[in-house]
DNA sequence: CAGAGATCTGCATAAGTATGAATCCTTGTC
DNA sequence: GACAAGGATTCATACTTATGCAGATCTCTG
């Protein structure tokens, strides 16, 4: 491998001047300057980045753990932010933490080591305690999908309470009275507040919320089948559903189609989240779109600002969703 | 951060014992090993893996390029491949490279100026030869999903005819004689093979190729929608399909399903890819299983084999895909 | 107990780049 | 032509760890 000492060497200067050329950091006269380019082209020269972090202090790299890399999430969360980092020469290491406290950690660990000039997260196990001494530490941590009030500006999350709302207020308009919600678990925020938007859409509409029509999933498929069941049984003459997710609308179709209901003609249903599978769905899924590869690239925005100084229009932390509207609703006369 | 220096001045050594420690390379008393590790855990010192690597000349971090970062592909494959290499505490750097040919040689660029120690590479628009050059350099080099007989050995591909040969094969036990074929474009080798196998299934069960049963899709699934327009324009009396990927299976469910013919009632469809989105479709998709997740780990050993001479059990380069049979495909009496 | 041999440890240097301090050179002024 | 000012360049050192070689210590044998 070339190094700086023969483009050094070759372009008749010293190796402080070589490096000064590539960081444009000091004034270089224009003649050396092309000297040195010239030098640099001609052996093919490529910096070594292992010793430039070793000697700068700075990784140029950021660690991005995701607790699953199988899913609908990580897909456009990782483009967004790797699109992003890449353009300011920023390297994206990667590591997955399987939704398990101990592998998270252990993850977070292996970032650190590596010396990331920033993390970004999207964990789910680890406490807030842990997270919240991690970003009093002075390693720059970013939390995606998650909000945690004491370290509100490091993090971008979704307001999951808009999106109950919306989809809830869309059934409404399509004047739906009898609407079911399948919520995720209750003790993941998230689906709280899912649930949260589902019954404050209900109330300004003057609807009270019945107990029974709400059911409590689990954000895979089986609960949001399993849970159709439960509501059908129970409330043969419902019209709508809002299920908390799109895996749980997809279970949910299943069962009705099972119990021969037409969708949307009989039963209208809408999910969240606008997985990839929510427009192959039949009918193609409505639901709430969750911006995450937006998100992403937030976050690649934020390290960017914060860590490597780059100007950045605007930092936006808390996003909203939108409703997509496709076949799985219908009007209610 | 604490240094291997301070390190050895608590524990009285020298500053290579530590790092013989560390490295348990050479032999070291139990009773030093013991200090140096309790000095260790009472700093806290974690070693700096930037100065790991520029001492060793090994970054231990392998570089993955894959064309899109979005799509039913790359989840699994970057979860077998991480999952593998973190095992063995190897970094994942990745980027992609957008299928453009300017994209993935800069990207490649990208991961070679990081000094990764390896480069796993999906790429789609860079020409053989520059893969056979560079695979003659000193960097490893394992490419995925694509095969190229001049560096056979750097290549772990998925052998497609099989796969077509499989998916056509259930189709005519089934008793289907009409057997139509939405192909992938044909300058993708994929494409080619699989439409191959399909030919050869055929032929074997003395079923006559029509030329016009064959239609050329690009793999996106308005073409599928298309195509099947077309072959049920020309043959209406086809009973099943074999569509080249997923995405077109899911096109023509659409198309026929709006011109009102019954899946798989009257038509039968297999698709090709096994993508998440295949299970979620109505009905759910039959199809062939790509095992791109087994495909990321075996790329992963490979590299944990020929770089960092752990042992490996066997390596695979060529994978056969399997049949998944769910509900799109019925008896044909 | 001497000495050979084996085992363990320390010294010194190397890896490739960044950067503050010091020096050199250029330019302009009188 | 001398000198100052300021810009361009170089010097020297730092960043942190790995490792060949030499030296130190220990173990065992005769």
């Amino acid at each position: 491998m070339v190094t700086i000492k023969e483009v050094s060497e070759l372009a008749g200067v010293s190796q402080a001047t070589v490096s000064r050329v590539m960081n444009n950091s000091d004034k270089v006269t224009d003649k050396t300057r092309a000297a040195v380019e010239h030098a640099m082209q001609q052996l093919g020269y490529r910096p070594n980045s292992i010793a430039q972090s070793l000697a700068s202090n700075r990784s140029n790299s950021v660690g991005v753990l995701v607790s699953e890399l199988i899913g609908p999430f990580y897909g456009p969360m990782m483009a967004g932010i790797e699109h992003e980092l890449r353009q300011a020469h920023k390297h994206v290491i990667i590591a997955a933490g399987h939704s398990s406290e101990a592998d998270e950690l252990e993850s977070i660990e292996f970032l650190i080591s590596r010396r990331c000039d920033a993390l970004i997260l999207h964990v789910e196990a680890v406490s807030d305690e842990y997270l919240i001494n991690l970003c009093r530490g002075s390693l720059p941590v970013i939390l995606l999908n998650r909000h945690i009030e004491e370290i509100a500006d490091h993090c971008i999350s979704l307001n999951n309470k808009i999106g109950g709302y919306l989809a809830t207020y869309e059934l409404i308009l399509q004047g739906h009275r009898k609407i079911a919600c399948i919520t995720g678990p209750m003790w993941k925020i998230d689906a709280k507040d899912r649930f949260v938007g589902y019954q404050q859409a209900l109330n300004e509409a003057g609807i009270p919320v019945q107990q029974d029509l709400v059911v409590e999933g689990d954000f895979n498929e089986l609960s949001g089948n399993v849970g159709m069941g439960k509501l059908l049984q129970q409330h043969p003459d419902l019209t709508a559903v809002f299920c908390s997710n799109d895996q749980m609308a997809s279970g949910a179709i299943d069962q009705l189609r099972q119990q021969g209901r037409s969708i949307p003609e009989q039963v209208s249903i809408i999910g969240y989240d606008d997985a990839t599978f929510a427009y192959y769905l039949y009918p193609k899924l409505s639901t709430v779109h969750y911006p995450v590869k937006d998100m992403g690239e937030m976050a690649a925005h934020w390290v960017l600002s914060k860590v490597y100084q780059l100007k950045i229009r605007s930092l936006k932390l808390v996003f909203e969703p939108y409703l997509v509207l496709r076949d799985s609703i219908a009007t209610q006369s």
